[in-house]
DNA sequence: CTGTTAGCGCTTTCAT
DNA sequence: ATGAAAGCGCTAACAG
C-alpha cells in the first residue's frame, strides 16, 4: 500500500540520503537528480510516514491543548485561534478535554510528555505548585493562556483592568450600589480558574476608587453556570437595598443575572443595569453590555509564543504577555433610576 | 532525560524483550520478574516512547477528526461527545478544523493517511465523489458523522423526519402560512452540509401531507448565520401574505428570525411562531421551540462504531445508524392570531 | 518463561 | 553532490 523511501531511492536510482534529502529540501541535491527523484516520488504516489519521521528526529509534531474545553464558549473561542495558528505549520493539535478533577490531573499528566508531544498549551487551568514542578521536569515547553504562572511562559488577560472597566462603567452612569457575580474562589471544579477573582479585584478596587465601600452582601459567587448566577442573582436582588447594577464575571453568569431580573419583573436596564465579561457570541444577540476580552487572539498568540520557545530551545526565558480588555456598551446598562 | 527499555533491562538484569513483555501485560513473564522489572521501571521513572511504539507497531494511535469546528455551536457538542468517549482509550484525538474550503480539501487528504491516524471521524462534511474515493483509497477507516454517504459507515441524524416534526408541530398548531429558512443548498462554503436540505425536505412533506402547497415565497435560502438568517426573514415576512410561522433550519438562524421580528415589530408567538433545530444550549434560555437531535450522542457512538472497525480490521462491513430526534416546545410557538 | 535479533522508515553523519 | 551505514526505541518472531 504505502511506498517507501527505499522504493523511490531504488526506482530513482539514487540513494537513500537523497531522497531524503530532497524530501527536506536539502540544497546539496543538484538540479537533475532532485527532478528525477520528484518525479519518482510522484510516480509512486509517496507519502513519508510521519511516524518514522518523527521518530527518526525525536520529535512527535505534536503540540497538545489541555482546555476545560466546553465547559465555556469562552475556551471554545480561544481553541480557534489555536487551531487556526498551527494550521498549516507541521504540527498537529491533540487536544485534551477536561470536565472533571480527574481528567484534569490526567490530562496534565499525559499531555506533557516529550513522547507525546513537542509542546503543551493550557488554556484557563491553574496547576497546583506540585502540578507546575511536574511540568517542568517533563520538560516540554509549555504555555499558559488566562492564567498567569511566574515559572511558565504565560498569555494573559489583564481581568483586574477588565473588571475595573465594567465596574467604572457602572459608576461613570451613576451607579452607588453594584453587585457582583462570580465563581466560586476555591472550588476544585472549577478548575481554580483565576479570572473571576482578578475581575472582582477590580471591580473592588473601582468602587473604593469611587470612595464606595464594598459591601460583601453585595458579592456573590457560586459554580460557574447560568442556572447557578440566576440563584444568587435572585439572593442579591433580594436584600434590604437592592443594588442598581450588576457586574457578573462572565457573559454566562450574566445571563443568569439577565434571568433573575425577568423572573423578579425587573426591567433592564431602566431597574437593573447588568454588565458581563467575554463578549461571547452571544452577547451581540442579547444587547449585553460586557467588556471584551481578545479570546481567538489568546489562542493565537500563545501559538506564536510556543513556537518562538520551540525555534529557540536554549534561551531558558519565560516571557509573559498580558492582553487588556474593551469595553463594549450596548443595552443592558443605563443609568440608575433615581 | 528519557530512560530506555534498554536502561530498564539492564538494571533489571533481563532481556530486552522481557520488558517489553511487562509492559505489554504479557502472562509470558513470571511473577518474580515481572515485580523486579515493575520495580526498575518505577526507580527509574521509565515511560515507553509513544512514538517508538507507534513506529514499531505501524499505528498511530491517533484518531483525526475533521469539523466544521466553530461555525456551529452543533459541532462543538458533537466534538464533545467524540472526545469523551475517546478519553481513556489508547487513542489520542487530533483535530482539523475547517472554516475556509483550502481548509476543507487539505483536512480531507491529510487527515486520512495511514501515517498520520488509524482512523477518520468527519463530522457534517460532505465529501465530493473523488474525495470518498481518496478516503477509500487512504485504507483508514472513516465515519461519517451527521451525513449519509453510502459506502462510509455513518452516523446520519434523521433530519427529514426532524423536519416534519417541527413543520407538523406548527400545522397542529393551526398555522397554515409557514416558512422556511435554511441553508444555501448549494455553496461550496456550506461545505454542502445535507442537513438544512433534508429538514427542507420534511417541511414540504409535512406541508404535503396536511394539504397545504408549499410555497416557493415561504423558502429562504442563505449562508449560514445568525445575521444572514435575519435578513431573509425580513423578506419573508414582508410578502403578500407572510407566514404566521417560521422553521428555520437551525437555531442559530431562528434567533436570526427572532431578530427579524423584533425589528419589525411582531411579538412572537402571538403574531409569529418561530421553531429551530438543534436545542443548542442557549435555545432554552431564549424559551424557543425546537427540534433536539442527539448532537453528543451522535458523536460518542460514532467513536463506537470506529472502534469496532479498528478491532475487526477483516469485516468490509459499512454500518449506517440513524438517530432520531425530539420536538421541544417552549414559548415561540403558539396558535396562529386569528 | 526468557534472551536475542531483526526490522519498522526515516534522518544524519561520514566518507567519497 | 551523493551513497552507505548507523541508529532512533520498541515489538514480535525465534531460539532456547
Amino acid at each position: 500500500m504505502g511506498a517507501t523511501i527505499r522504493d523511490v531511492a531504488r526506482k530513482a536510482g539514487v540513494g537513500l540520503g537523497t531522497v531524503s534529502r530532497v524530501l527536506n529540501n536539502s540544497p546539496l541535491v543538484s538540479q537533475p537528480t532532485r527532478e528525477r527523484v520528484l518525479a519518482v516520488i510522484a510516480e509512486l504516489r509517496y507519502k513519508p510516514s510521519q511516524i518514522a519521521r518523527s521518530f527518526a528526529l525525536g520529535r512527535t509534531l505534536t503540540i497538545a491543548t489541555i482546555a476545560p474545553f466546553f465547559t465555556r464558549p469562552s475556551v471554545v473561542e480561544r481553541l480557534r485561534g489555536i487551531e487556526a495558528t498551527l494550521a498549516g505549520s507541521e504540527y498537529n493539535l491533540v487536544v485534551f478535554n477536561v470536565e472533571t478533577i480527574e481528567r484534569r490531573a490526567a490530562s496534565l499528566r499525559d499531555a506533557a510528555r516529550r513522547d507525546r508531544s513537542d509542546g503543551v498549551l493550557i488554556i484557563s487551568l491553574v496547576p497546583a505548585p506540585d502540578e507546575v514542578a511536574a511540568l517542568h521536569e517533563s520538560g516540554v515547553p509549555i504555555v499558559m493562556i488566562d492564567a498567569l504562572i511566574d515559572t511558565l511562559p504565560s498569555v494573559g488577560i489583564d481581568n483586574t483592568s477588565g473588571g475595573m472597566l465594567a465596574t467604572q462603567a457602572l459608576i461613570d452612569l451613576g451607579h452607588r450600589r453594584i453587585g457582583f457575580v462570580g465563581d466560586l474562589l476555591d472550588d476544585p471544579l472549577t478548575f481554580q480558574f483565576t479570572s473571576s477573582r482578578d475581575r472582582l479585584a477590580g471591580y473592588q478596587q473601582a468602587l473604593t476608587s469611587a470612595g464606595i465601600a464594598p459591601s460583601p452582601a453585595y458579592i456573590e459567587h457560586t459554580v460557574h453556570g447560568r442556572y447557578e448566577a440566576r440563584l444568587v442573582a435572585h439572593k442579591l436582588l433580594q436584600v434590604a437595598e437592592p443594588p442598581s447594577a450588576i457586574f457578573a464575571a462572565s457573559d454566562t453568569q450574566a445571563m443568569g443575572v439577565l434571568e433573575a431580573a425577568r423572573d423578579l419583573g425587573l426591567a433592564v436596564p431602566e431597574q437593573l443595569s447588568v454588565i458581563g465579561f467575554d463578549d461571547i457570541d452571544i452577547a451581540e444577540y442579547l444587547g449585553l453590555s460586557t467588556v471584551r476580552q481578545p479570546l481567538f487572539e489568546s489562542g493565537a498568540r500563545s501559538v506564536e509564543l510556543l513556537m518562538t520557545i520551540l525555534s529557540d530551545p536554549v534561551a531558558p526565558v519565560c516571557p509573559k504577555e498580558i492582553l487588556s480588555c474593551e469595553l463594549v456598551l450596548r443595552a443592558t446598562t443605563s443609568a440608575p433610576a433615581s
